[in-house]
DNA sequence: GTGAAAGCGCTAACAT
DNA sequence: ATGTTAGCGCTTTCAC
């Protein structure tokens, strides 16, 4: 119609035919530029790369994967899409493919629930993926046995025991023990810590290393300063007020992440507290926004966006060399003192 | 090996001719019990059912896919998945295709860039997705002409003349009345707006509701009452921070996102001014979150959630009846009246 | 360096 | 109600 080039009669897709009729060889030959193209002669290359430009010819990707059962898309999945960290991975596994090769990406939100982390993955079997991404599963290490035991994963914020995985750790040990020294550095000895939900293994991991922060500046671990905030702005806050209420309220409370930082400062304010005058925050994270919060968020900035890129960078790497050995990468934290912490009002 | 049941051999997928060799039937049987179960004998079917479950026989897409051209995958093109109200938004997608057919998700996020946008449509088309939803598309019309003509496509906030797609609407007209009016009716006379980029679709419709509010309202439309906030908090708080520091400063501040509504409140807070004291913030979208800001944000619900869900509802429809009119639906949005509004300090 | 031919697993038209 | 058969478009031996 309005398109110029001289398409096949009604106008469907080209096939692999269509462009050997147009340059006077067989569908191998053209298979093979596609595919091998050292194996063909130059000439007839560059005459059939001009027939497969001229009929904008794509390869049928369900011909192809018949063929190789691979369907050139990849699989993410989270916890949880609404938490600006893992948007931010997201985006950097997208950017990354957009500069390798033209994967798809499926993206799948578990909202933290092992159940439909299952499903998920029953789901990407019948789709066919290619590879996929966990990032921090609900159940610890997430129901790979559901999927084709060569399929590549990666594992972000989980370790498996499992060879030919590869890992992406963050160092949550010294990042916790960075904030909990920051905190004591200001002279706060009364830390609370506000987690997800008390099954997740991410606030068991986060408590883990809480505990031994403590333990190393010689601080008690109080099971009363230990909240649940649902992983939500609201429920944090509603945790906040618990703590603030208690009859020893804690001077600081660190949140496992920056969301639940921004409700805990939210459930001060609602009680007429101001942070950090009367009760430090601190979160986790460095979720984009928590710079322009009231007051800007203390945090652990965790390079979100960069460990999608290589997280990303990873898998595709290991879908071209299924045999290369697989990596264990340790990601550190950086604290970010803005201005939701400050000494205690009375020591 | 740990799986009890007698798999193929090598362990490879049984394929619809191994169901049909342990049910005694040809190939064919067993395609019309999982595609036309109604033309089989109940009693075959039945025994034809348990051989599938037996050999957890999956029907292999790409074979499928061959034969029908469909991927049972669709995909969702958004702005920004960092922007929450997106990110609700696929969820929602998400949710309605768990309740439904598994149909995969592909999401793609265009960082509001038509080039980019372009080349995700290539993407989409080298993956053979069925139908597409596409959500407020940075170039107006997202670049449909890139997809086949008869891919099911669902269009939101955005109108396009072509029949037989689907549009979903917000009734910004009506929207941003009702906020202009609240801050109104509080007193407020001096009103300005915080866009995203100038260049946008989004932005302009905005602010060209904007304007039919004052002017309903008798208030005059000030070019110097009109600024770009990119998207992003930390741009919309230097957006405040200049309104702030003009001659005549505004007395309320319209943000048309609430994450760019937070950064204009963290501008007014870096001035020494408070909101909603000094100055009043609306939002819109009712981001997760916003009600927990402090203070928590008078903004307008567009319920994203629920919109996601039923746009993709729409395309799930539409994809099992091409023929269906298309429809065209139109969402009002609801004022919330948190604490980032109040009246003006002086009339 | 290129062509011929087989077959990946499935659906559906046709035959019985 | 079920079986037979012919492709869908591609990749990949195997000949030449």
């Amino acid at each position: 119609m309005s398109n110029p080039l001289s398409k096949n009669a009604k106008d469907k897709p080209a096939t692999l035919k269509d462009v050997a009729r147009l340059a006077g060889v067989t569908h191998s030959t053209v298979s093979r530029v596609i595919n091998h193209p050292e194996l063909v002669n130059p000439t007839t290359r560059e005459k059939i790369w001009q027939c497969i430009r001229e009929l904008d010819y794509h390869p049928n990707p369900f011909a192809r994967g018949l063929q190789t059962s691979l369907s050139r898309t990849i699989a993410l999945v989270v916890p949880n899409i609404t938490n600006l960290a893992f948007a931010n991975f997201a985006r950097g596994v997208q950017s990354s493919l957009e500069q390798n090769e033209p994967y798809g990406l499926i993206i799948a939100s578990s909202d933290e629930d092992c159940i439909k982390e299952k499903s998920i993955c029953l789901m990407l079997r019948q789709h066919w993926v290619d590879g996929v991404i966990f990032v921090s599963s609900a159940g610890g290490i997430p129901p790979i046995e559901l999927l084709p035991e060569k399929m590549p994963k990666v594992l972000v914020e989980r370790t498996c025991k499992l060879d030919n995985i590869d890992t992406y750790l963050l160092d949550l040990d010294d990042g916790i023990k960075k904030a909990c020294e920051h905190l004591h550095g200001l002279g706060h000895g009364k830390i609370a810590i506000i987690l997800g939900d008390a099954t997740s293994i991410t606030s068991k991991e986060r408590l883990k290393s809480f505990k031994k922060a403590l333990a190393l500046l010689g601080l008690p671990s109080r099971n009363d300063y230990i909240e649940k905030g649902m992983w939500t702005s609201w429920n944090a806050k509603e945790a906040m007020i618990r703590l603030l209420k208690s009859e020893e309220p804690p001077t600081a409370v660190f949140a496992i992440t920056d969301t639940m930082a921004m409700g805990a400062i939210a459930g001060a304010w609602e009680l007429g507290l101001k942070v950090p005058e009367d009760v430090s925050v601190i979160g986790f994270n460095n979720e984009p926004g928590s710079a322009e919060y009231n007051p800007p968020l203390t945090t652990l900035d965790t390079s979100s966006f960069e460990m999608g890129r290589d997280a990303a960078e990873t898998l595709l790497r290991r879908l071209g060399e299924p045999e290369r050995p697989s990596v264990e990468i340790m990601y550190s934290t950086k604290l970010l003192v803005r201005s939701s912490t400050a000494p205690p009002k009375r020591c």
